[in-house]
RNA sequence: GGAGAGGUGGCCGAGCGGUUGAAGGCGGUUGACUCGAAAUCAACUGUGCGCAUCUGCGCACCGCAGGUUCGAAUCCUGUCCUCUCCGCCA
């Protein structure tokens, strides 16, 4: 959510970042609303006003046993406004509020204006890409062989998108969950978290996933599965009062995350790259306002340091306008090489919301006897299934058999995967 | 799942129909004392919204949503949550 001084003081602003994101939030319309809004709680609190003051003059006459009954009836009269006057004015809320949480968040400056992921632009590349003697082959079909991960199975319990991992493919999940753990805890500050993997209506709005990404979500007795550990992870401190020395605070989590995958038919429908469940350790930091753009390098750099660890290569892309996603002012995406694939893809997203999200959850902390909205930042620190997918297809030998990364073997135990 | 207790400000905790946004304590801020600190004393100290923006004024909020009433933290209904006991269970 945005500060609402920006929509009244500054509509052009915002006029032009809706366009950036081609949106089609009617900015007039919200100028309209919040004009007659304000105008019926005006109204409304005057009528509130006189009843109170009326209402105090009756319990003082009360109190000395004398008769009230013109005053009475005097208040008896505006009752009846009263109660028209607040329908409307919640009438005319609910009808304000339902845009304006569609609304997303401000870009930063340094966004690259652009249609899609095409346009991203990208900042930053590591690693050597290895040229490999034979044809590298996808990473399914090194799993499939090596008997990793089944597919069927997945499809046969659950449906498609859903798969079982199987032997040293779930130890190399496991492996690498507890190898990017160890990396954020004990080398980069964060605190680890397990949250649940159910909650509220309230924080899926906090994050920004509701009202907008409703369809995303999968529900359950009117509580929904997450579908990011940054969704508990930022709302972990809803509704809180923080202090000002509690900056920064680092949070890393690994979890299940759900997606629906809606509107995503036919894309990626082979191998492990998009499934409705998969495993993401996530990094969520929350900053003063003043330090959060370093933190979103600070953040990012942590995400990238499990790929370098991993010798996996990768580059690093900013967003572009209308590639980034609703609550983020901007975004770094991470993109590994898959070998199989012959191109980069995502394997982490980081993001600096500033206090978009702060504002949905009501997290703040005082700092000069003011109310302050910190910043929340989050990123993966990796999307666990996708860096399998890196390592099988970038570790994958001529014989069928996959390397295990030198620093990943005390956690998987063995050198290859036969 | 059954029975009971309870949800009040950053925290603890009183209030149980009238000038109560809410006693008291803790915490916090500022000042006095001090070479400094501690202790002590004094003052201030909830959030959101609207209007005015030089001190200000009004409204709302005592889990949440309704209701009764001239008036609700206080009464009623529903709902959510927490705790205790029993049952079941990883």
């Amino acid at each position: 959510m945005l500060d609402i001084a920006i929509l009244r003081k500054e509509p052009e602003l915002l006029r032009r970042n809706l366009e950036k994101r081609f949106s089609d939030i009617d900015v007039d319309r919200l100028l309209e609303l919040d004009k007659k809004l304000r105008k019926q709680k005006a109204e409304l609190d005057n009528l509130l006003s006189n009843r109170n003051k009326l209402s105090k003059e009756i319990g003082i006459r009360k109190k000395k046993r004398e008769n009230a009954d013109d005053l009475i009836k005097k208040v008896n009269e505006t009752a009846e406004r009263i109660k028209e006057t607040e329908a409307l004015y919640n009438e005319k809320y609910d009808e304000f509020m339902k845009i304006w949480l569609l609304v997303p968040n401000l870009l930063d400056d340094s966004v690259p204006f652009g249609k899609d992921e095409n346009d991203n632009v990208e900042v930053k590349r590591w690693g050597d890409i290895k040229n490999f003697d034979f044809k590298p082959l996808e990473h399914f079909e090194i799993a499939t062989k090596l008997d990793i991960l089944d597919f069927e199975r997945g499809a046969k319990l659950s449906g498609s998108r859903f798969v079982v991992y199987k032997g040293a493919g779930a130890r190399l999940e496991r492996a690498l969950i507890n190898f990017m753990l160890d990396l954020h805890t004990k080398q980069h500050g964060y605190k680890e978290i397990i949250p649940p993997y159910i909650v509220n209506e309230e924080v899926m709005v906090g994050t920004g996933q509701f009202p907008k990404f409703r369809d995303e979500a999968y529900e359950t007795d009117g509580q929904y599965l997450i579908p990011t550990a940054e969704v508990p992870l930022v709302n972990l401190h809803r509704e809180e009062i923080l202090k000002e020395s509690d900056f920064p605070i680092k949070y890393v989590a690994y979890t299940a995350c759900f997606r629906k995958e809606a509107g995503s038919y036919g894309r990626d429908v082979k191998g492990i790259i998009r499934q409705h469940q998969f495993n993401k350790v996530e990094l969520v930091q929350f900053t003063k306002a003043e330090d959060s753009f370093d933190a979103l390098e600070e953040l990012t750099n942590d995400a990238q340091e499990v790929l370098r660890l991993l010798g996996l290569p990768y580059r690093v892309v900013i967003l572009s306008s209308g590639d980034i996603g609703f609550s983020a002012a901007k975004t770094y995406d991470i993109e590994v090489w898959l070998p199989g694939q012959n191109r980069y893809r995502e394997i982490s997203s980081c993001s600096n919301t500033l206090d978009f999200q702060a504002r949905r959850a009501s997290i703040r902390y005082k700092k000069d006897s003011k109310m302050h909205f910190p910043h929340t930042l989050n990123g993966s620190g990796l999307a666990v299934g996708r860096c399998v997918v890196a390592i099988l297809e970038n570790y994958q030998q001529e014989d069928g058999s996959v390397k295990i990364p030198e620093k990943l073997v005390p956690y998987f135990g063995s050198e290859f995967i036969r």
